[in-house]
DNA sequence: TGTAAAGTGGGTTATTGTGGCGAGTTTGCA
DNA sequence: TGCAAACTCGCCACAATAACCCACTTTACA
């Protein structure tokens, strides 16, 4: 499982460093392939070993493809969907147009997400953190499943 | 399975460069021997290799042609498929209808979506993003199977 | 504080993308 | 049937990009 946030820069040519602790792991399964793709709901990319990427896309793939949602999703999702490998420096190169749907510049923030990463611009992360953390203080309709889970 | 976004010319000859990471493939699947036709809900090209699109072709033959929409179907799909080809630098030409039908300028973007790729006009697309990304996140009427699909 | 590992930023080279030229072919028209 | 125009297609050249390699800085840890 991939956890914790880490500040990571993006240099002029759009590559960035995954962190170390995270190398090995994704070296074993499939040698460093990883997919980046976009998240519908958020500006920020997801990050997906290709494995669990591909087991994602079978899914997807086999959604009933005449529903407009459904189709919008696949178009969506695997349209964005790009494959990057870690080079010999665990870097990865994120493709132009990924980097600008997320509004990536120099100060990038990865969230290990589980079994995915996400990556955000800094500004946009630190924007979006403080909402999050406003809206869940001040929520009111929180679900019974969360109101029992002891933290 | 062709998956990712990328940004491509058109020349004003009508060519355009197919990235260069599918290539070989499509060299391998019938000698870089496609089939582009139209897409009947939204303003692109479908993109097919060739033996990806014969099985398509024959299914499409089998439906019950005396149904009127099945019928049509046939008309538009078959109707538009035209045969074309990878050149010497990974290149093919789109036909002038083709380019009309979906509106084709000098920018177009290339969408990997499985076992076909899509071909748009780049502002058409955008636009379309745009939308679908808009209505993704407002659908309420989202089928359980996706629902069920933990991104 | 010394050493190793990680992070960062170049420079160089190979590959890819793009536009242009020109030969050959087809089409349309007189 | 002959000619001109348009279209294809192969080829070449230049530009842009990504892959590779190396070096320096920073951090972590003994």
């Amino acid at each position: 499982m991939f956890r914790g946030v880490s500040a990571i820069k993006i240099d002029v040519k759009g590559r960035l460093a995954i962190p170390a602790r995270f190398r090995q792991v994704l070296r074993e399964r499939g040698n460093g392939a990883l997919v980046a793709t976009i998240d519908t709901d958020e500006p920020c990319l997801l990050i997906y070993p290709l494995d669990e990427w591909e087991l994602i896309e079978r899914k997807i793939a086999a959604l009933p493809s005449l529903h407009p949602v459904t189709r919008r999703i696949q178009r969506l999702l695997i349209g964005h969907a790009t494959d990057v490998e870690l080079d010999g420096h665990g870097r990865i190169l994120i493709p132009p147009l990924l980097r600008d749907y997320a509004g990536l510049e120099k100060h990038a923030i990865l969230l290990g997400q589980g079994r995915k990463f996400e990556l955000w611009d800094e500004g946009c992360w630190n924007q979006r953190r403080d909402q999050y953390l406003k809206e869940v203080s001040e929520a009111t309709d929180i679900p019974v499943e969360l109101q029992s889970l002891a933290l």
